[in-house]
DNA sequence: AGCGGAAGGTGACACTGTCAAGCCGTGCGT
DNA sequence: ACGCACGGCTTGACAGTGTCACCTTCCGCT
């Protein structure tokens, strides 16, 4: 990283324009903000030891990023980016649209386990508030949008009614969210153990797919408000 | 509630007529960091303003907490005991299994919005870690049990067979954790709309029990390994 | 009476994010 | 061709933070 650092440093007086050299430290300071958050977690994450280790100034980034949640924006930008390609390919991967719900669940539990710090920083409003940043909210909606299609396609194939679409999109995104969630900040490893913990992904998205799936049979059998029958008959 | 907490931790520390008054000045403190969080948000929790707001010297509280993870311990202890307390009360407040998991379900999410900084402590092992707080994470696994012991209920209702117990038990703290978070940290409201959102959280709810429900006529029909038919068929 | 030790205060240090200037070389207008 | 404005970057300063070390005060026990 220090030959980073050098180069950088060298490369303040180059023939090419100026343009592209302010795009190359600026993407200089992503990557060593990236690799921070990678290695020693997302509270680490400092302006200043971002400079550092991308040899700068500790002041230099403040020229690309007004501040220190602009930096934190355009990671999240990455992170969203991902998932939305991610969902966008595991959708394509499978025929039928319950497999595909399953496929989309566990490519967002994979992102989330893989990129932990960039997946906590999209959805931590605090850090980051997408209000500020309208790209980067436009990609957060573009990966909510496979979510939400995906849950179409499974409804429109007979597993229930349209008119409870949000209802299952809010369940289905739950799951996956909770589910990485969960992962992420340890309690169900730590509750459940870490023996089964590789296969407890794949599991649970196969079971949300199966009681979905279930579903059909109450749909068919005229329950269209079978949703609501737990509450309606136990009160 | 707050005596809980305190109750738990009056461990260390107890020569009786010192220790009133100890204890007089350490409740002071968890005071002013509760309504500091519960009116600043979470990232304003410094030690030094805690210190301030309790009307004392900004190196005050060190005497009774070792670090500033010891205080935010302190609240997710309450935290954690609160949520014990409203599952064991929604699971006696029904009569049957899946009335029941959808009463802890409301519950769960009830507490996170109605106590956000709380139920975002509770989860941030970079905040609190509860390897460093047995009696924290006695109070976390209490809550926990009351969830598991649910949807054991559920199970031998004859909505599924035992050997599922952790998958269910994944799926569901993942639905009602998941919707928590989502609801928490903003983006499922400003994607659905403010409208429905007061009716969300029961209805995801009831559509959890909808489907676990649905899944006794699969059980009885034999197809006991139903949740992994999406994923077997299509594969 | 005297002392130990707890309750609490004061000052300092390294670190953070941010503001305000400064330096320097390139590209532009004239 | 020259000057100058400006973009890229640096340096210096400030308030705020968590934490360490040391200090004062004062109660309760022997």
């Amino acid at each position: 990283m220090q030959a980073v650092a050098v180069k950088s440093k060298s490369n303040a007086l180059a023939p090419l324009s100026r343009g592209s050299a302010a795009q190359a430290t600026r993407q200089l300071v992503l990557e060593a903000a990236e690799e921070l958050i990678r290695t020693e977690g997302l509270e680490a994450l400092s302006f200043r030891e971002v400079s550092r280790r991308a040899g700068l100034s500790h002041q230099a980034p403040y020229h690309y990023f007004p501040d220190r949640e602009a930096i934190l924006a355009a990671l999240a930008n990455q992170g969203f980016a991902l998932l939305a390609e991610k969902l966008r390919e595991a959708r394509r991967s499978r025929p039928t649209p319950l497999a595909r719900l399953e496929a989309c669940g566990n490519a967002y539990v994979d992102l989330a386990l893989s990129r932990p710090a960039h997946f906590k920083l999209m959805f931590r409003p605090e850090m980051v508030k997408l209000d500020d940043f309208p790209d980067t909210a436009a990609f957060a909606d573009s990966a909510f949008q496979e979510l939400q299609a995906t849950v179409r396609e499974v409804l429109e194939a007979g597993h229930g009614v349209p008119e409870e679409e949000p209802v299952l999109t809010a369940l289905c995104w739950s799951v996956v969210h909770g589910l990485a969630g969960l992962l992420l900040d340890g309690p169900l490893l730590y509750k459940l153990g870490r023996s089964g913990s590789g296969q407890l992904v794949p599991l649970v998205m196969a079971m949300m797919c199966g009681l979905v799936e279930g579903r059909t049979a109450g749909v068919r059998r005229g329950r269209t408000k079978g949703a609501r029958g737990a509450a309606a008959r136990t009160r």
